[in-house]
DNA sequence: CTGTTAGCGCGTTCAG
DNA sequence: CTGAACGCGCTAACAG
């Protein structure tokens, strides 16, 4: 009997065991499937991330665990590798699996299946990066402030040639700290200098190639910002190829704050995304939007929320402070 | 009409046009949910690891993922922070869900859902670790083989005071590294020296702890072996607070081999894991117990293989040599 | 407080 | 080649 389980009936202690007993005799196990299939909510929620060997992705993929376990919801994870077809494709795999709801960052591209997830209910929440569309809300680092912070410090520590790496991809996350960068440069009365703008692919080797034609130039800079942590591997392995000292001949600043970090020689400045709060919004957001179907949110606003976080910045030696 | 969409008969062209036109119309699609009550399969399979922001772990799920996303298989990842009942629950969950199948790292403890889950023919694949009975196969690192090649690579640089720092916790995989550790030692026809041989917790802090003390004993070692990543942090960031130099005063040599071990000055010696290869043997087990429900092999074997696969040595500077 | 029943959306089998 | 009926295991609604 379900409602022995359930604690949906008012059930004599007798019957009770009975029904318990036998439970255990057979080993029983209620079905979630056939749960599911007549309360429709499945208790899992999808994350679909860039991939899940990434320590920022890690990270939310842990955070974003730890607040649902307790609720008995289980998460299903999805690396896209930054492929739109990777994306979508997992994408109708969770909608099939009639998933609570979606976390998903995403690859850029406006993809059908986010209608589809829609007109199947089912809740979409964006995290780190915002979606072409507005098909849900979303939770995101706030990215120029961001880039802004970091170019400042390098800015107030005396620099003028300051380069930044990011991906060649057209992301949000990339535009916006670019933006914060530009716009620290001006306000301190510095034409951006486009041939200290690099844009490479995903991989470190990339960064590494990148950086290194950086150096190379006549006029070189004197700090570096790179706008995630693969690009900060390879940016910090092409700075030692090159010879150069850090702090002494050139400064660092990395971005996503990883433990060995803190352990290099020197310690790397990082700018730092609250991750923690990353998780906690984005799950808000699903829960409340997961209870807005129960409750038919007839007149549902069009709009979603944007959520942005601001990051942080961890000053260690590698500029030359601290 | 599921014939349409499983192409599991004969059907005209006409009326598959006429099905695939209002699917697409309704925004129809099939729900894995009812399929899966019926046919008994969920096309999921659950991966239950110590915790997904380790990097080997999240090494591991990867690699999972991607020997299993193309066979529209998902994923749902469990992390249990060495706690058993938090495996317990986890695995519990799996159960409900009906799962394909487990691959489980173990916490160590003999869990009654292991004997639940085999009696509801859930295929169960332990990786990494041994479990405390034989439930199941098991794919893992050969770790007193691991153990021994660092250790004996110590030993032939002229080192006679080797120290090796592990997790407190008795898992199989330090109680391995430990005993191939004492064994090239014995060999050497050093006898292993106790103070030498460090547990601790699992936290990097912990680590650094234990270096430290290492550090400060009046015959303090030359060399050291931290048995995983995330003691390799503490003892980096002991040896850096104890003021001694990394090859000249001591040599380091981590576990699970990381991008930024190659960026430390010096570049950090690592013994390095097979993990494409855990997994690949791994997923070849699970769905191998998978198709071997279908087939019925009543008189199944009651021993299951163990795979052990060889680790690697990384030679970095941090030994001083290469 | 307890027993019975309909139906969730599929795959499968049995008639047509 | 196609339509209709059954059942997977559960919850919810309805009788007793």
């Amino acid at each position: 009997m379900s409602h022995v389980f359930n604690d949906t009936r008012n059930v004599t202690d007798q019957t009770r065991q009975a029904v318990l007993d036998a439970a255990n005799r057979l080993h029983y196990r209620p079905s979630a499937i056939a749960r599911s299939l007549t309360t429709r909510r499945t208790f899992t929620v999808g994350v679909v991330v860039a991939d899940v060997l990434n320590p920022f992705f890690a990270g939310i993929i842990r955070g974003v665990e730890d607040l649902l376990w307790q609720q008995g919801r289980s998460l299903v994870v999805c690396s896209t590798d930054e492929q739109p077809e990777k994306e979508a494709y997992y994408l109708h795999l969770l909608l099939e699996r009639r998933v609570d709801g979606v976390l998903v960052a995403p690859t850029g591209a406006d993809l059908p299946v986010y209608a589809a997830l829609r007109h199947h209910q089912i809740p979409l929440v964006f995290i780190d990066r915002r979606p072409p569309q507005p098909w849900g809300p979303v939770v995101e680092t706030d990215n120029v402030q961001a880039g802004y912070l970091a170019t400042r410090y390098l800015l107030d520590l005396g620099h003028t040639r300051i380069a930044i790496l990011g991906r060649h991809q057209a992301l949000s996350t990339v535009t916006g700290r670019f933006a914060g960068y530009r716009q620290a440069l001006t306000e301190a009365g510095i034409a951006p200098d486009p041939a200290l703008i690099i844009t490479v692919d995903a991989q470190q080797e990339a960064a590494y190639q990148g950086a290194t034609a950086l150096l190379a130039q006549l006029d070189a800079p004197t700090a570096l910002i790179a706008t995630n942590h693969v690009m900060a591997l390879g940016v910090v392995s092409a700075v030692q190829a090159s010879g150069r000292r850090c702090p002494q001949d050139i400064s660092i600043i990395a971005f996503d704050d990883l433990p060995w970090l803190a352990l290099y020689s020197p310690p790397l400045t990082a700018v730092r995304h609250a991750t923690a709060e990353i998780c906690r919004q984005a799950v808000a957001l699903l829960l409340a939007s997961l209870a807005g179907h129960d409750a038919e949110t007839a007149d549902m606003v069009e709009s979603y929320p944007v959520v942005m976080l601001p990051a942080e910045l961890i000053e260690r030696a590698s500029c030359g402070r601290a």
